[in-house]
DNA sequence: CGGAGGATTGATTGTTATCAACGGTGGTGG
DNA sequence: CCACCACCGTTGATAACAATCAATCCTCCG
């Protein structure tokens, strides 16, 4: 087991539920924390598995799936750097969590934590907002997976991915072109838009062929009419 | 505006969020808690507004919707007595609220409920603990809108109504004939589903054909064949 | 008894899944 | 260093499912 480095020093420490609590405070934290590394496809916690513990991402990307009982898989959440991994007072994990890329993460053995969540109030409170956040996330996706069409859910998608930080327009006036690399194969993309890899991948080669971006390699995507992408989003 | 009786006689006293507070840590939620009756489609809160209050279903049934600029529209959460409506510390409502049925909800001003919440940690827990099961809801329904076909939506809906408690087991042996009453009609099921109305309504009727169910009354159903509903909501 | 809204049924279309084959690319081992 | 292999992605043909368009039907009201 790597030994935790301090608090201080960590890479999401502003963003993520710990950046409300004071130096002091978190020394709490860096009793209980220890960071783990995850190769892409590692899976850290299976559903219905014993919930053993819950924490914080510091790097790379994760999913969290659900699955019918003959095999069907959805996305139903990703995970980046600085979001919550887990549900304190679970005594089940609700929901298969996977890298996708590889990452690191900062894990909490949950009864320590839920023991400081006591303690901390506004550690409480962040995590309210938190799960009230990520609850409207699920919600709008529900409408994108029920509503909007292969053509819609791709251009939205790419947008989405777009306005992740990770994606440096280069040279990013407000319209210009921006480029980035996909944390998704095209397995994934069609896991997380409730597609299949074949749909996705003609959907990409239209908007390709129309011109509104372009696909340098696999993973590389280069939006070059980010206003035409709106409107195919809708 | 009509005073609040007080909590004691609540009908969802031991269900609701207030059900871990004292009846002396009541006197606090009496004092801010008005009651409010919502005539079935009277909307509670549009998307977008500033948001004044949160509360609690007391009775009744409504639900949350979202929908696309050119006006399809996806139910994505339902809620039921004692389900919290609202969310702390957000500035606007996030999802539109209507009553799908004649409703009455108990009403409290955000801030001051916000303030209370401050002083009760055990409040705090309930709601936070209420959220992420919502949020497991919302998720849960994810994979049925992205994955399942018309038939396992409709045959696992029906499911769902017939384990809700208002949906009374006639004789309720535990695979017995059950009856109820919807709550939703045609086009509130689709708008559910992800489905349009005519395809909910040949589903019903396909279920109907195979003696699974009967449809004694637009809104009444009885499910004959729990197992064999169970086989095809898979 | 008449009307209106909701529900059902039918015919057809359209979108996306499925089945199938091929192409490219990166990695590994000879 | 090159060749081969495996995996991922693309493209094509076809089929299936659900949406759409359209016409009643039923039921609950007034």
């Amino acid at each position: 087991m790597e030994e935790a480095r301090p608090c201080a020093e960590c890479s999401v420490r502003d963003h993520a539920l710990c950046g409300t609590l004071s130096d002091a405070e978190l020394v709490g934290l860096n009793r209980i924390g220890r960071r783990r590394r995850l190769a892409a496809g590692e899976t850290l916690a299976l559903a219905g598995e014993p919930a053993e513990a819950c924490g914080n991402v510091l790097r790379g990307a994760l999913k969290l799936t659900a699955a019918t009982t003959d095999g069907r898989e959805q996305i139903v959440g990703t995970l980046y750097p600085a979001d919550f991994i887990g549900r304190p007072y679970a005594e089940r994990v609700e929901f298969t969590v996977t890298a996708l890329a590889a990452s690191e993460i900062c894990v909490f053995p949950r009864g320590p934590f839920e023991r400081l969540m006591e303690d901390h109030a506004a550690l409480e409170r962040e995590l309210l907002n938190h799960a009230f956040a990520v609850l409207a996330t699920a919600r709008t996706q529900m409408l994108t997976l029920a509503r909007r069409s292969a053509r819609e859910k791709v251009a939205g998608f790419l947008l989405d991915m777009a306005s992740r930080g990770d994606a440096h327009a280069s040279r990013g006036t407000s319209d210009g072109p921006i480029s980035f690399s996909l944390p998704l194969n095209r397995s994934q993309i069609a896991d997380l838009l409730g597609l299949t890899i074949e749909t996705v991948s003609r959907q990409l080669t239209k908007l390709k062929a129309a011109g509104l971006i372009a696909l340098p390699s696999a993973r590389g995507v280069t939006i070059r009419d980010q206003a035409g992408l709106r409107m195919l989003a809708g």
